[in-house]
DNA sequence: CCACAGCCTGACCAACCGGTCAAGAAAATT
DNA sequence: AATTTTCTTGACCGGTTGGTCAGGCTGTGG
């Protein structure tokens, strides 16, 4: 009677074994889409062998169910530095900066996002209904306090957030065409470079400098 | 002796079945990815037995490589309108026009280049290193001809073509998500709306308003 | 020491995949 | 009409896939 029934104890084991998996996996679903992925590959890559995938998920669909619900997490975190912000040029500042960011660091996880809503969502449809619908929302209205208050430009506030996301996202879901025309992968410096260019031209097309 | 050996003749069936059939494939090697699709789809939704679609194109691959060549000849074509531009209001203006209009009508093949550039372009990496690279740098001295006349801001033309590819492609690629947004498909003001603040918003960023 | 729950995995399977082929139907050419 | 070329297709094949399962292993609490 000391516990509650259910929940599995998450041992070390258990985390350290989905970790590894999760990794492996947002990596071939990211280069194959969820079709293109196999099974084999992804406990391959992991190191493990197949039978251990379906031991900690039971099917593919829920191993990248998983993958993407991560992805989502992370990106609504990226958005936290704009709610504080006294106007659009530290907010919207901040969110691109951000989100610049986590092209580099995670161009795999942004890849299967975009796998995903190109597939027309099959698996996060709801997520897209709920939970980034409601975000949307509060974005939009903070924009558009924003406009009131004169500080930037009176544009389309939804057409703005969707600017954010295609410019910002572009550098990790085509980052391999980036590349080939830069004839190599970007330095930090290319880095600083294309974050301070789509700030610029951002913030200067909003009206905010 | 009355032909020079070998051209297969066009006859206006071979015509006809293949386009049926490229149609088909765009729209399955765009929802699905290429690993994704199969040949038994892509002939039930042309209508075809499987075996014919190989009669015309021997393997999946040829298929696939025919989608992504027509869609990249498509795009290369809409920045005509730029070039004969007398300044960047006019000719970015109308490329944005364009991509739009193509993001709303061929929104499959867009998909399609997508799904391809995120897989490392394993069939068409050699278009991007010749053919894309070249358009590149000529668009990118004509940007730099337009700012050594003052007629935009000194941005860096490079991150400006990015930008305009990941706006006006988002439209396409992420349709599915912006129509859940928008609870609903997007209609002909919607549209206009769109592509309007785009318009607005890069061509103010880049000082040409 | 035992017991037991969680962890591991080689071998296996039905379903499905891309691609082949032979035999014939339909067109085009003579 | 005869002949040659192009087109059509059901049946088939080897290989791969996601998923299963029985049986063994391991670590931990008593």
């Amino acid at each position: 009677m000391t516990d509650t029934a259910r929940p599995p104890r998450r041992t070390e084991i258990r985390q350290h074994n989905e970790a590894l998996i999760l990794q492996a996996a947002e990596k071939v679903f990211a280069e194959a889409g969820f079709g293109g992925a196999t099974m084999q590959l992804i406990a391959d890559m992991a190191g493990l062998p197949k039978a251990n995938l379906h031991y900690y998920f039971p099917t593919k669909e829920d191993l990248y169910r998983r993958v993407v619900q991560d992805i989502f997490e992370i990106w609504l975190h990226a958005a936290d530095s704009m709610d504080q912000a006294p106007g659009p040029i530290e907010g919207i500042g901040a969110y691109i900066q951000a989100k610049m960011e986590i092209s580099r660091r995670h161009p795999n996880g942004s890849k299967v996002w975009a796998f995903e809503v190109m597939h027309r969502a099959p698996v996060i449809q709801d997520y897209l209904e709920t939970t980034l619908r409601a975000w949307t929302t509060g974005r939009v209205r903070l924009i558009e306090r924003w406009i009131a208050e004169g500080k930037m430009a009176p544009v389309d506030p939804e057409h703005l957030l969707y600017m954010l996301w295609a410019t910002t996202q572009h550098y990790a879901d085509f980052g391999h065409q980036i590349e080939t025309l830069n004839a190599g992968p970007l330095s930090d410096v290319d880095w600083q470079k294309a974050t301070d260019s789509v700030k610029t031209m951002i913030l200067r097309g909003i009206g905010a400098l």
